[in-house]
DNA sequence: TCCTAGCCTTTACC
DNA sequence: AGGTAAAGGCTAG
């Protein structure tokens, strides 16, 4: 495919939005769904392979207007140097259903610990599917992970997580629950929504929201972000707020709301995009 | 209504 | 080797 619009594949999938890509040489394996698929890129030249174009389009979220987007939320030097330096980062739109689960047990974890811990789940529960002679492993469906037992959970290295994943999945199961169809409500409605399941706070929803439904002006704040804000962002705050935010590591959910609300207000609708930049600016300046 | 403290497991990295 | 930080959430008070 001729890439028409900007797009850099390494950045998209490196910077802490997706946990089960799989670089070998310079292909990118993935699941999605029931898809087993693997994507390269040469500067303008997207490749791909057992995968249909609208499909990779959608999912790589080719469709948003990135040179407006940039535009809206350079509004500073700091977020235009994290702009510069991956351009062509874009937010995937991943499946609702694994994406929250992915949340859940991001929690008090580190994305390599996140990667291994999906991995284990996906194995033991999932669908094997079987590309270039190599393995691979649908992830498991609510179904399945509704009627795992604990200890098989924590097998995987959840920890406390598992209570969650299993009452998650168990809802989801039996009120019937259609996760794609939050894209459809407004980004508050479908936040309230998410906030019913057991282990899912402010933080873990405005993941999903952003990464598998779309709300491109969710604005999740982990530690990093909490950093970012702190270090370059802190004079849009009264001095009282910030000296609060430095006391204690963790955010209060009125700390948190602040924060969300201060993003959509300086960066505009697309606060969700000025988010992804800045966090992976602040983590790779180490 | 809002905030706080204590607790929840495991992994990676120093 | 031991300590700490890690894309936090739940509950009681």
């Amino acid at each position: 495919m001729r890439l028409g619009v900007e797009f850099d594949l390494d950045s998209s999938l490196c910077c802490g939005q997706v946990f089960r890509w799989k670089k070998i040489g310079d292909w990118w394996y993935g699941v999605v769904g029931e898809r087993v698929f693997k994507v390269r890129q040469k500067d303008l030249e997207l490749e791909f392979m057992n995968v249909e174009d609208d499909f990779v389009w959608h999912y790589f979220g080719l469709g948003d207007d990135l040179n407006k987007i940039t535009q809206c939320i350079a509004k500073d030097d700091y977020a235009k140097l994290a702009l510069r330096r991956f351009s062509g980062l874009r937010i995937v739109r991943q499946v609702p259903w694994e994406c929250l689960i992915s949340f859940i047990c991001a929690t008090n974890k580190s994305i390599a610990a996140i990667e291994q811990m999906l991995q284990r789940l996906s194995m033991k529960y999932g669908e094997k599917r079987t590309f270039e002679g190599m393995d691979f492993y649908l992830f498991p469906s609510a179904e399945k992970l509704a009627l795992a037992s604990m200890n098989g959970l924590r097998d995987c290295g959840l920890g406390y997580r598992a209570k969650f994943v299993q009452a998650t999945a168990k809802k989801i199961c039996d009120e019937g629950i259609d996760l794609e169809g939050l894209r459809n409500l407004p980004y508050v409605e479908a936040r309230k929504k998410l906030l019913e399941f057991s282990g899912v706070g402010l933080k873990v929803a405005d993941c999903v929201l952003l990464f598998s439904l779309e709300k491109l002006e969710a604005f999740p704040v982990d530690v990093w972000v909490k950093r970012v804000i702190l270090n370059h962002y802190s004079k849009h705050f009264p001095v009282a707020v910030v000296k609060k935010m430095q006391s204690h590591e963790s955010l209060t959910c009125g700390e948190y709301e602040k924060i969300g609300a201060f993003a959509r207000t300086y960066f505009g609708k697309y606060a969700g995009y000025a988010q992804e930049y800045l966090y992976h600016f602040e983590r790779t300046q180490q």
